[in-house]
DNA sequence: AGGTTGACCTGGACGC
DNA sequence: TGCGTCCAGGTCAACC
């Protein structure tokens, strides 16, 4: 499932493909709930743009484009779950669940493919889009400390929540609160400054390797060249139910918290 | 208003 | 073999 490496390995990869390129075509699929603005509406702006600039915020994929009339304009892709953005010749048959295809001035096709359709795409302005939340790569140790100073939610729910940080999902929360040493449930407000400053860390360490590997490949995550990531092979405790902690040897525990499987090691983490 | 829960989706794993 | 059931989770709407 597509988080912040993920999502950041993906927009780095199609933007060094598609950089300066002009939109020729654009076809999507018809399926409502995949498009957040109307279809007619993408294909009029994507149509004869040039796309200038591809970047992640927060799990968002930002495609900054000039319009033929040399207006701005912005293209968000949303992975969701199962959401895969590829540069692929034409001459590739399309995979099942193609929702979009444009085709590029360089001879390519930027493809959106998405089984399960919890992925979106749409030509909003993305500060209409983003909401609150800060990038956990850059947030400083104060302001990372003042995100969860009065929230009477277990931590990991708070982790996943969007409007204070960004790009967080659930494999990563798991990773970084096993890191920290830190329970899934234990309620935010009452973590002290040092173990919020232990997370913080733990959180921009894990990411940071996440990205240089190319993000964890579970379910069917893919780079902009189909290629899979390999952090999923550092998962100490996601998805590792029952399996021997690597640190203490006690068994994996697996619960549900904020309606996500949670994994954490009894022993480790207090 | 912050917090919590369920719906949306479909492929794959599993049990009988 | 084949069918039914369950599970995966990012986000949003609806509820408490």
């Amino acid at each position: 499932m597509p988080e912040l490496p993920e999502v950041e390995t993906v927009a780095n990869g199609v933007h060094d493909r598609v950089q300066n390129q002009r939109i020729l075509e654009v076809w999507t699929s018809g399926k409502p709930q995949t498009f957040k603005s109307p279809e007619s509406e993408i294909a009029e702006v994507l149509t004869g743009s040039a796309i200038d600039r591809v970047r992640r915020v927060g799990k968002t994929i930002v495609a900054s484009l000039t319009r033929s009339t040399g207006e701005p304009a912005e293209f968000l892709i949303h992975l969701g779950m199962t959401g895969r953005l590829l540069v692929s010749s034409p001459d590739v048959a399309l995979p099942p669940h193609t929702h979009a295809v444009l085709t590029l001035s360089g001879g390519n096709q930027l493809r959106f493919v998405d089984a399960r359709r919890f992925g979106r795409l749409s030509v909003r302005q993305l500060e209409a889009y983003a909401g609150p939340g800060t990038e956990p790569l850059t947030i400083s140790e104060d302001d990372f400390v003042a995100l969860f100073k009065h929230r009477r939610t277990p931590i990991k729910a708070a982790l996943l929540n969007q409007s204070l940080l960004h790009g967080v999902g659930n494999i990563y929360a798991d990773e970084s609160l096993f890191r920290a040493g830190i329970r899934p449930r234990r309620q935010a407000a009452r973590l002290t400054r040092r173990e919020l400053l232990a997370l913080r860390e733990a959180l921009r360490e894990v990411l940071r390797h996440a990205i240089q590997l190319g993000g964890s490949s579970v379910s069917d995550y893919v780079d902009a060249d189909g290629v899979r990531g390999f952090f999923q092979l550092e998962h100490r405790v996601y998805m590792r139910t029952g399996q021997p902690c690597l640190v203490c040897g006690k068994p994996i525990k697996k619960i549900t918290l904020a309606g996500r499987s949670t994994h954490f090691c009894p022993q480790c983490q207090c």
